[in-house]
RNA sequence: GGAUCGGUAGUUCAGUUGGUUAGAAUGCUGCCCUGUCACGGCAGAGGUCGCGGGUUCGAGUCCCGUCCGGUCCGCCA
């Protein structure tokens, strides 16, 4: 037997009990005649000593760091108690000690603090996650992928595998592809998502499906986003829009009080795209901390239909803010004492190319109820403090107005908003605040292709009052400017993304489940019967044999984790992941294949380079 | 496809205006140490400054190219 007890088991209650245990020497510190070593596994660290009448074995066979140890001997109390650590009232009196394997000196410190950086890291992953840091993500992640089971299995829901090797119907992110050795010339592609194979479980009538699996997109990669993630991934039968929201928001509840211990049971907010757009700029707001976005001056064209703004900024000959499409100002609580040097920061912030405005004006609104701007120039006091107004600030508040095109002025706003929170310390680490965002627009154009795209997919459907508008409507954009005045662009689906934190964790539709419309759909984003019956003939099959309404969401598990874990990066929260590149830097993958491979899938290269 | 930051000892990093022999911490090796737990003390080894080219009397430092990594934009239905 290599072990009784784990390196994380043993307290005062087992003193004097005779053990062996087993696991990784840690750190070895050696006093003359007698010698501490911490023995470290998956459990926990136990210290080991090595009296004087072992100490001399040791100069034989010495320990390094990561060898592997088994020991027998006697728990005793320690002399000196270590209160950090659970085992920490107890020691091993080690009588006799076997070297199960060595370790040659790895290249970083197995440490929560560890010396080593990233990429090393990843070369060396499997070192890297005997690290107690990282452990406890994993264990988070098993946590996470417990609680859901539990709740959904306790729903009825049925974990239903689906295939990996499917066929490529480029909608959307790019596929992995796969090549078939018997048949010749042909590739199989990796899912993106189980999409339309849990649709199909619908109309088979397993009416509560989900599977915690992996997806595929060839896309560029964030510290969010690798090429293979799983989902939560989850599908119902005979529900509407509120059947699933309200099923999901359970689940997200057990996962917090399982996995955090936290019992969320305040209300979800719920706003429509559109509402979170015009607020926030943003479809996956922050809502942790109370700054808006203002309009101060009405875009000429935007898909947010909103009444008309009172005239705040123009007649005073400034050309910036007249010639602007749009002017948007965030009023940042706390920020009017900010010197000169911290303003023209900010200004160099919003040029960086990311953000790539022209400028930055402020307003600073004293306490004592006066106004300092940089515009103090065509702007009068009563002006500022009618912005002020609008704008909701208060004194002590300092006012930011970004002025352009309205698309990009909007996204700045936005990303100033997050930046100036972070700032200001007001995205709270410790705080958790959901909110579902519904009625996304269903289409989105492609100016590329000068076409629509579905916004979600195309398998979701419209809101039952607007169908007319896609039936009633030829989707040929005839002027691309003008692409927002087609009945296309304010159609809404039913579609729901899951935001917590400003990050979406989860997203779905209630799906198209009639042939006629699935048809009118693919027809809309260009894809004439013949492509139709090519891509998606199994599904449209499938729908003339009785497919029952339903609906579905899938979570992006990675994600979830890591937001739980507080972390905004997902790598440490998936075992082997990806870097930057899509590379697996530890197998060195991908790789090239041999001539006699590439031969027997009959593919020939070309590759540039 | 683009922007930006970085690459110096096993590791994490510092390195001034271009100037003699490139430093620190940690890890590693050896010696000392009977209560440590980030043990301590002494000594030591360890470098093609990512790679290639250029400017210069002289390059870790400046310039060009390239490779690798991080972050972001595009992209990610």
């Amino acid at each position: 037997m290599y072990r009784t007890h784990t390196c994380g088991d043993l307290r005062m209650a087992d003193a004097s009990k005779q053990i062996t245990l087993a696991g990784w020497v840690q750190t070895v510190r050696k006093f003359g005649s007698i010698t501490f070593v911490d023995l470290r596994d998956r459990y926990g660290i136990t210290q080991l000593l090595f009296a004087e009448n072992l100490n001399h074995l040791l100069d034989t066979n010495p320990l390094g760091r990561e060898f592997v140890l088994q020991v027998n001997g006697v728990v005793n109390e320690r002399s000196n108690k270590n209160a950090n650590i659970p085992t920490g009232e107890i020691e091993i009196a080690v009588s006799d000690f076997t070297i199960l394997n060595k370790s040659i000196t790895p290249p970083f410190t197995i440490q929560d603090d560890t010396d080593g950086g990233d990429d090393l890291r990843m070369k060396y992953r499997f070192l890297d996650l005997r690290r107690q840091a990282v452990k406890k993500n994993i264990e988070l992640r098993y946590a996470v992928n417990r609680s859901a089971r539990n709740y959904l299995h306790n729903q009825q829901f049925m974990d239903i595998e689906t295939p990996f090797l499917i066929k490529s119907t480029p909608e959307g992110a790019r596929d992995f592809v796969v090549p078939s050795r018997m048949n010749e010339g042909q590739f199989y592609a990796l899912p993106q998502s189980p999409q339309t194979f849990k649709q199909l479980l619908m109309v088979s009538g397993y009416d509560r499906y989900y599977q915690i699996v992996k997806c595929f997109r060839d896309e560029d990669l964030r510290a969010d986003r690798q090429p293979e993630f799983t989902q939560i991934d989850c599908e119902m039968a005979f529900v509407e829009q509120e059947d699933i929201l309200s099923m999901f928001e359970g689940m997200i509840r057990q996962i917090f009080k399982d996995v955090k211990g936290i019992e969320y049971t305040e209300t979800i907010d719920r706003m429509t795209w559109e509402d979170a757009m015009w607020m926030y700029g943003n479809d996956k707001p922050d809502i942790r901390f109370d700054i808006k976005l203002c309009n101060l001056k009405f875009p000429a064209h935007t898909h947010l239909h909103r009444e008309n703004i009172a005239d705040l900024i123009n007649g005073v000959d400034f050309k910036v803010f007249d010639e602007a499409e749009t002017v948007i100002a965030i009023a940042v609580p706390g920020c009017v004492e900010y010197t000169r040097k911290q303003t023209d920061e900010l200004t160099e912030w919003v040029k960086r190319p990311q953000i790539g405005m022209k400028g930055l004006v402020f307003i600073k609104c004293n306490k004592d109820g006066t106004f300092k701007s940089s515009v103090d120039k065509f702007y009068g006091e009563d002006r500022l403090k009618a912005i002020a107004f609008a704008v909701h600030a208060k004194p002590g508040d300092l006012i930011l107005l970004l002025a352009g095109a309205e698309e990009k002025t909007r996204k700045a706003a936005s990303d100033l908003r997050m930046y100036m929170a972070d700032k200001c310390g007001l995205r709270k680490a410790d705080q958790y605040k959901l909110l579902w965002v519904l009625d996304f627009p269903l289409f989105e154009y492609d100016e590329e292709g000068n076409r629509w795209v579905a916004r979600h997919h195309p398998f979701t459907s419209p809101k039952p009052d607007q169908i007319e508008k896609m039936i009633g409507n030829d989707p040929v954009i005839k002027n691309a400017a003008d692409y927002l005045k087609h009945p296309y662009a304010s159609i809404k689906a039913n579609a729901y993304d899951m935001v917590l934190n400003g990050n979406e964790i989860g997203g779905g539709s209630i799906r198209i489940h009639q042939r006629e419309l699935q048809q009118k759909m693919f027809a809309a984003l260009g894809m004439n019967e013949e492509e139709q019956q090519h891509k998606f003939g199994f599904l449209l099959g499938a729908f003339e044999y009785g497919a029952p309404p339903h609906g579905g969401i899938a979570f992006g598990f990675d994600r979830l984790c890591a937001l739980l874990g507080g972390s905004e990066s997902i790598r440490d929260f998936i075992a082997f992941p990806k870097n930057n590149s899509g590379r697996d830097v530890m197998l060195d993958a991908p790789a090239s294949i041999d001539d006699k491979q590439l031969d027997e899938l009959s593919i020939k290269l070309n590759v540039k380079n």
